[in-house]
DNA sequence: CCTACTAAG
DNA sequence: CTTATTAGG
């Protein structure tokens, strides 16, 4: 049987990513599901860049030109909603989910993209209240399905090896101690997820799958690994291989987010 | 002796114009003095762009990115000044005047930017008091030295000869009547200015200075004469060759406008 | 440093 | 269609 590749991006406006060749990336990638994070643009804009051939679940921000999430799927989804479970997030086009029926499964798959924050400003604020509710999600969802994937740009780095820089930004958002706490607790017993990238590849240094656009930090990989594919156990046990889509293997860059590619043979 | 080059463009923003080549115009034209406008940059970015070679007056307007004119001389000026003798235009960053000596004659060089107008709207009344003002100024100058040189992007066109669609555009800013008419004085009796270019090249179409950036008007010349040399008579007598700077004599399109280079004998 | 928005041209 | 600004990342 052939896997199910579900691939993850934050592409950083859509439109700019398909100036850059992101449709070259797609073309190449045969993905089966897509999740893309700030969209950045009109669902009517999506829908034409994407073309006709997938089945797409996109929810836009409320402000125009901000944030935005979708899943693009081959196959098309049995139920889709676009709510994590607090109305003060449902107009922020930050979280989608949608549920599959794959080989007599029912899989679910969101696409989430958590706020970057900001020390000291009402940003963090909105990002523990978003870490919050979905850390009540998370369970909620796997009760609900035989298999739940939560990919996307969850904007906080675990570990010392998921940041190259780690103790320079110990004290900036995305590293803070308080956010890392989260995922200790995504990956413990209560929640019980699976860091499907980090399992695969071991206790290595990265890999990373943002690097700023300032400098020479793509080069240099001095980049922040905060694109996640985060599996129920019995989905994790089932991935084959986690890749980021970036140079050398990938020479088109068309985020400041590579994309996060797995195979699961479900 | 070698005439003096004088060139006036509008950039539409320096920055923009310097990554799209404007260095390589500039290093292949030999201009004594440059005018510019729509500068939209800070005074210092200005300086680093053009860099220590030339004495620079420039005008910024008070909004930030907006506007800007500026006089490049390889030959320091005797006086500058940054006001049309209307207080209120003074912040706009539309009009300078410089003050040369030139193999013992005077000779007063303003770089220009008239305001765009939009029919029916603030704009239209600004453009005709800044013409008001400019049409008092131009005999005011032509009594103060020796010779006169007003040029720069006079956002009209005068005749018929000066526009392609120029039936299409009977009712626009640009090429109202109203507008026409003040040309119309400032080459008349009362004022005595001279339009360098259009002596020089006699009752043909163009040559055009401006295209606008939408669609292929550049490719099919669908352009306007907007930005001129006025000078005084004795000045315009001088002129031995006028040029606009455009495809295909010159390959670097690095602004919307095209140069308009014209070598004076004095 | 890059995105999209906006006003201006 | 392009410029620079602005906020956001």
């Amino acid at each position: 049987m052939k896997p199910l590749r579900i691939a993850t991006v934050n592409v950083n406006g859509i439109r700019a990513a398909y100036k850059r060749g992101m449709d070259q990336w797609l073309a190449g990638r045969d993905v089966d599901i897509l999740c893309l994070q700030e969209v950045r643009a009109p669902d009517a804009v999506v829908r034409e860049l994407l073309g006709d051939s997938w089945h797409l679940l996109h929810a836009e921000a409320e402000a125009k030109g901000r944030a935005g999430v979708a899943i693009a799927s081959r196959i098309e989804p049995s139920a889709t909603r676009s709510s994590i479970g607090e109305p003060y997030f449902d107009t922020s086009g930050r979280w989608v989910e949608a549920d599959f029926k794959v080989n007599g499964s029912s899989l679910t798959v969101v696409s989430a993209y958590v706020h970057s924050g900001d020390v000291g400003t009402p940003k963090q604020d909105d990002k523990y209240r978003f870490l919050d509710v979905m850390e009540a999600r998370l369970p909620a969802l796997a009760a609900e399905s035989d298999h739940v994937l939560v990919v996307g740009d969850l904007n906080v780095g675990h570990t010392e090896r998921d940041i190259r820089n780690w103790k320079g930004n110990l004290k900036k958002a995305g590293f803070l101690p308080e956010e890392r706490a989260y995922f200790d607790r995504f990956f413990g017993d209560g929640v019980g997820y699976v860091d499907v990238h980090r399992a695969l590849s071991g206790d290595v240094d990265g890999p990373y799958t943002w690097w700023s656009w300032r400098g020479k930090a793509f080069d240099n990989d001095t980049g922040w690994r905060i694109d996640y594919h985060l599996a129920t156990p019995g989905l994790a046990a089932a991935a084959l291989e986690a890749t980021v889509d970036r140079a050398p293997s990938w020479d088109t860059r068309f985020s400041d987010h590579a994309p996060v590619v797995v195979d699961y043979s479900l």
